[in-house]
DNA sequence: GGTAAATCTTGATCTAGGTCAGAAAGAGCC
DNA sequence: GGCTCTTTCTGACCTAGATCAAGATTTACC
């Protein structure tokens, strides 16, 4: 293993990078102590950037790492078993990929980089054996795990249930409120994935994805030029999702 | 907190009673040493018995115990924005629910038992402590999280991709290898669940549940009887499947 | 900077599965 | 055993969104 290589390489200030990096807040690092986030540090190793279109891992290697995104945008997805590609989600920066590795040790999707991205590689079996020493992190990564389970389960709901203009409006609103978390506009940012992405993933054709995007831009709900989009009318947008974002909150039966 | 209480009313017996349970092989337990099986023990409280309807517990209640079903069966659910039931699950014996509810402290679901269901409610601050001290049961919950989160996103597949037959016979072919995995019969079983809920798990209206299933029936894939099901082609079913289940061993792009 | 390839848009048509309606078969319940 | 309530089945119709087709625009690359 050349780790320490790497490591030495990357990691050769003094200064936990960890700490210096603008997304601690939002990453793993969440709620560590000083020098426990040095002792994360220590196993986190830069990588260099993936251009667009490598592959991160691919369905079917051996799982050893989970990855933090620190700048760009990677997709995850299947291959069905007639060849098609099934998007089962989009890593913005702070996120954690690769956690679905962890039952079987092998990546049961392949990840892909929409645009040139860096990332941090958490080899899983430190980042384990760390987390018995230092409860945060183990409660912090138990606390992602459990996040990524219910935000797919609103995926679920969202493509068992919804029709097209409420799909759009919901991943609209999903990365708006993601972008917003990160200190950047929730109303205006780029789209780093192609219409037939969103499609993709929404269960939904290029066409529909264009014709729902056209006409939000007729009816003044959001403006689109390209990849750039602005969300104009959100009380509009969020009635469409039904705000079912937050029905965690709303009564029960 | 009474815990200790109750526990001494169930848990009287000086032998382990998870190393006498009869799922410990597919439970938390497994790869658990003796002594730690009956460490997990002290912590577990078997609850009395859920009647048909039943909630195990409510969305937006506050979170604190995960749930490992013992026998019967549950469904999750969230309630929509317009008051529909989303169904995100079926949990059958052996199977923990509730681990949605780790991130927000709060359950962003609602569990109900579809039939007679006992449970063993596991509260969760007492399972993560256990977990620093036995690495092992650490593993075991990252693993079965890790599970949760690929199992999802093959729903999403589903969901996303697959038409009627498709979704139908991947339901059916899933709840078989449940079976099967916990020592029943992987062609011959009993649905739990309404012809209703099937449709809302899959997406699907009831009557094209309804007509998937005679469909299936009158081309000798399936004998129904009710809620009896028995397989009959399972090569057939597969090939509708796709086998998609284990993609993971597919070659990748 | 120019050209080929990919992506996006828009219109016309088609269809899988939804919706509506009613009959049949169970499941509780007194 | 009869009554009601719920679930399931089946047929007739309809619609949201897929598919097909063809331009328009953007992106990538020499």
């Amino acid at each position: 293993m050349t780790m320490t290589h790497t490591q030495s390489r990357f990691n050769s200030t003094l200064t936990s990078q960890c700490q210096n990096c603008s997304l601690s807040a939002l990453c793993l690092p969440i709620a560590l102590a000083d020098e426990d986030i040095n002792r994360l540090d220590q196993i986190i190793e830069r990588k260099k950037p993936l251009k667009k279109g490598d592959f991160l891992f691919r369905q079917g290697e051996a799982f050893d790492s989970v990855y933090a995104v620190r700048s760009g945008t990677l997709k995850t997805f299947n291959i069905t078993s007639y060849g098609e590609e099934q998007i089962t989600g989009f890593y913005c920066p702070s996120e954690l990929v690769g956690l679905s590795g962890i039952d079987s040790n092998i990546y049961p999707v392949s990840a892909k980089a929409l645009e040139t991205t860096t990332v941090c590689e958490i080899p899983f079996s430190h980042l384990e054996e760390l987390s018995s020493q230092i409860p945060s992190l183990k409660h912090q990564l138990f606390k992602v795990m459990s996040r990524k389970i219910s935000d797919d389960q609103q995926m679920m709901v969202l493509l068992g249930k919804k029709n097209a203009d409420e799909k759009v409006a919901s991943f609209l609103l999903n990365l708006s409120t993601r972008f917003k978390k990160r200190g950047y506009s929730a109303s205006a940012f780029r789209l780093s994935m192609s219409r037939g992405e969103i499609g993709n993933y929404l269960g939904l054709a290029v066409e529909t994805v264009s014709r729902v995007i056209t006409r939000f831009q007729k009816s003044e709900l959001i403006h689109v030029d390209g990849k750039e989009i602005e969300i104009i009318d959100f009380p509009e947008i969020q009635k469409l999702v039904g705000v079912a974002s937050d029905c965690g909150k709303i009564a029960n039966i």
